[in-house]
DNA sequence: CTCAGTGTTCAGTG
DNA sequence: TCACTGAACACTGA
C-alpha cells in the first residue's frame, strides 16, 4: 500500500478500528525479516492492555502513539497493508492479488483484536515491510531522518525553491528521496514532474524559480488529491498519467495523445512524455 | 523461465 | 564527510 495516500488510507482504518481502544490480544506472524528479530513474545508483551491514543503518520512510516511506550512502528514495504474484517483491499499494481472476502487474508504479518470485538491486521506478501518498536518514534530514526510531509508540512515556495538549488541530483532521484520530501513515492514522482512539464532527467539545481513554483504546487495538489479520495485510484482525474504509465508499455500514449516513455532512473522505471517535459 | 513491481538500505565510488 | 549509484533484498504474477 506504499505511498503516502495509500498510507494515509491506512493510517485512517486503522484511527477508525484502533483509537481509543484497548489492545486485548495480539498475535505475531514468525517472520524475523518483517519484524526486524522482534520476538512474537516481546510484542504481545509491549502491545497487550495498552490503549491506542492515536494512530498517526509521517511520509510513508505510520506508528501508533500508545497509553505506555514502546510505540509500535509499520512501513508497509511495497505490498504491505491494514486489514479488518469488513474493508475493501485496494488492488495495487505490484504485489499479489487478494480475495476481498477472505479473512484472515494471506500474508498475515500482524493481528490485533481491541476490547470492542474489532480487529486489525496488517498483510506484506514481499516482506519488504517492517513493523518495529520505538520509546520516542518522532525523535527517533527513521521518522527523525525524513524529510518534510507533503500533506503535513509543505514548505513555503521559497524555501523550496532553495532546497532544489542545493543538490545536484536529477529532480526524480530527489522526489524518491524520504529524506528530501517524505511520502513520495515512483508514480507520485512521475505525475508531479508530467503535470509540471519537466524533464525527469534536469538536476534539480537547474530549475527555474517558475519550474520549482509548478513542481511544488503539483507535489500538493496531487498528493492532497489523491487523499481526498481515500487513495482509491480509479477516483484519480482521467487526465493523470496514473491511469497510463503502467506495464511499460511502448505504445502507451496520455489521454491527449502523447506518446510516453520508460527510461531508468536512480534504478527505477519511469514514465514521462518527451513532448510535454523539458 | 524471465522479469517487472506504488520501497529501502548499504557498499562502493568520486 | 557528503552525494550519488547500483545491487540486494523477497516474492508474486504476467
Amino acid at each position: 500500500m506504499p505511498e503516502l495516500p495509500e498510507v494515509e488510507r491506512g493510517r485512517r482504518l486503522a484511527e477508525s478500528v484502533a483509537g481509543g481502544r484497548r489492545i486485548e490480544h495480539v498475535w505475531c506472524a514468525d517472520d524475523e525479516i518483517v519484524f526486524d528479530s522482534i520476538a512474537p513474545r516481546a510484542w504481545r508483551r509491549a502491545l497487550e492492555g495498552k490503549r491506542v491514543e492515536a494512530a498517526r503518520r509521517w511520509g510513508k512510516q505510520l506508528w501508533f502513539d500508545l497509553s505506555a511506550p514502546p510505540h509500535p512502528l509499520f512501513h508497509f514495504g511495497m505490498t504491505g497493508a491494514f486489514r479488518t474484517p469488513t474493508t475493501t483491499p485496494l488492488q495495487l499494481k505490484s504485489g499479489p492479488r487478494e480475495d476481498p472476502a477472505a479473512w484472515p487474508p494471506r500474508f498475515v504479518k500482524i493481528r490485533m483484536r481491541f476490547n470492542d470485538g474489532g480487529e486489525l491486521v496488517m498483510v506484506d506478501g514481499r516482506r519488504l515491510g517492517r513493523i518495529l518498536l520505538r520509546d520516542d518514534p518522532e525523535r527517533q530514526p527513521p521518522i527523525a531522518r525524513l524529510g518534510f510531509d507533503p500533506l503535513l508540512a509543505m514548505p513555503p515556495p521559497k524555501r523550496f525553491s532553495e532546497m532544489l538549488r542545493a543538490r545536484s541530483a536529477n529532480v526524480k532521484s530527489l522526489l524518491l528521496d524520504q529524506s528530501f520530501a517524505a511520502g513520495v513515492g515512483n508514480w507520485i514522482a512521475d505525475e508531479v514532474l508530467y503535470q509540471a512539464g519537466i524533464d525527469p532527467r534536469r538536476r534539480a539545481s537547474s530549475l527555474t524559480d517558475a519550474e520549482a513554483k509548478r513542481m511544488r504546487s503539483g507535489l500538493a495538489a496531487i498528493v492532497k488529491r489523491a487523499v481526498d479520495v481515500n487513495a482509491d485510484n480509479s477516483l484519480y482525474p482521467r487526465s493523470w498519467l496514473f491511469h497510463r504509465r503502467w506495464g511499460r508499455q511502448d505504445d502507451a500514449k496520455t489521454a491527449s495523445g502523447q506518446p510516453i516513455e520508460h527510461v531508468t532512473i536512480g534504478g527505477r522505471t519511469t514514465a514521462w512524455v518527451p513532448s510535454a517535459q523539458r
